[in-house]
DNA sequence: ATTATCTATAGATCTATAGATAATGC
DNA sequence: ATTATCTATAGATCTATAGATAATGC
């Protein structure tokens, strides 16, 4: 059951898009090729034509992840410019929402592979630096402070305070209390809008 | 080669302590059991007489990773009170360091196994939760704020906070960067210090 | 006699490969 | 003829259990 060049195109960029889900849900140890393939609608077998091994896949998949998320961060900058809105505080809307916190197979690769990084393939774990270095600048663009240095300092500040608000709110099983926790750093982050706080 | 009751119990806890560090280090998925046993000087089979499964063993050994934490920050809180320093500043100065940040087997919880827990049995993330709250309380005693909703809400931020940038600096592959960011997340924590940004 | 631990193994799962199959593309 | 995918399987590893062993503790 060959099929054309095209559409064996379309069949690997269909694994990545699965993989990519599939290991921030379930971690890269939590999903097997088999059944990766399957959500694909492929067989197990066939994998290896696509792929050099499941590491190579992660690192891949890790790789797109991190594109994907710093062009939605982009989309939501200059959709916020062409608004009126402040790009700084519709970046941290978008992330701290329940959304998200519901949706890890689809959000930020920090909160879900993070901690697993360490112990995988240095290409996956450049994939990871790259993506926070990208992030980091476009929160530098629109981070509040006097100069540069403040900014970069801010935007730090503020990626760290995302990425663990949200893990934390993810721990927590009371659906009141968790979204108090992302509101309280919703509002405390904005708040820092402007280099003040009130 | 049977042991004496009380090596019995000697043997249970070093199994639960090599567990707590090694599940931190490699995660849940990434230490079998045999494996664990042999770090801990028994064999395999032996297991399955002090603990009814992995799922089991993993729970308590989160419970008691949690309740050392707790005991940990206690211990820096009141030795910063007879030295006449600031328990807050203490605690943001001993988890934001570059020690922390190299002993993920020894240090929090969240950093490791926070992404894996909902993975996991409900005993597991109860345990999780139960440090969660743990820390909180313990932050909202020491935190910076005029009453208790404004210490409520800078506990939540800080550990957020604290939580998200050891992430991240163990994300850096450049030590120097890392630190940096290590440094940037101290200052800022320790500057709401009084309720003010100067 | 009881029981903590050991050896050995069943059964499941996982990565990777070998060889077969059948449709594409020259 | 080439090649994308499939079936089948090798070899490793993992959890859990069964039965043996030998020292403890009545």
């Amino acid at each position: 059951m060959k099929v054309s060049r095209e559409r064996a195109a379309e069949n690997r960029e269909r694994v990545l898009d699965v993989a990519s889900r599939l290991f921030r849900e379930k971690g890269i140890d939590g999903i097997g090729v088999a059944n990766l393939m399957k959500e694909a609608g492929l067989t197990h077998g066939g994998f290896y034509g696509s792929f050099a091994s499941k590491a190579a896949l992660a690192a891949e998949a890790c790789e797109r992840a991190g594109e994907q998320s710093v062009r939605r961060w982009r989309r939501i900058i200059d959709g916020a410019r062409e608004r009126g809105e402040d790009p700084y505080v519709a970046l941290v809307k978008a992330y701290l929402c329940v959304a998200h916190r519901d949706n890890p197979g689809r959000g930020c690769m920090f909160t879900t592979l993070a901690a697993e990084a360490p112990r995988q393939e240095p290409e996956l774990r450049e994939a990871l630096n790259a993506n926070l270095h990208g992030l980091l600048e476009l929160l530098v663009e629109v981070a509040p402070g006097a100069d540069t240095a403040a900014r970069e300092a801010r935007a730090q500040i503020t990626l760290s305070t995302m990425v663990g608000a949200l893990m934390l709110a993810r721990t927590m099983p009371d659906a009141a209390q968790s979204e108090n926790l992302l509101a309280t750093a919703r509002a405390s982050l904005i708040a820092e809008h402007g280099g003040e706080v009130r």
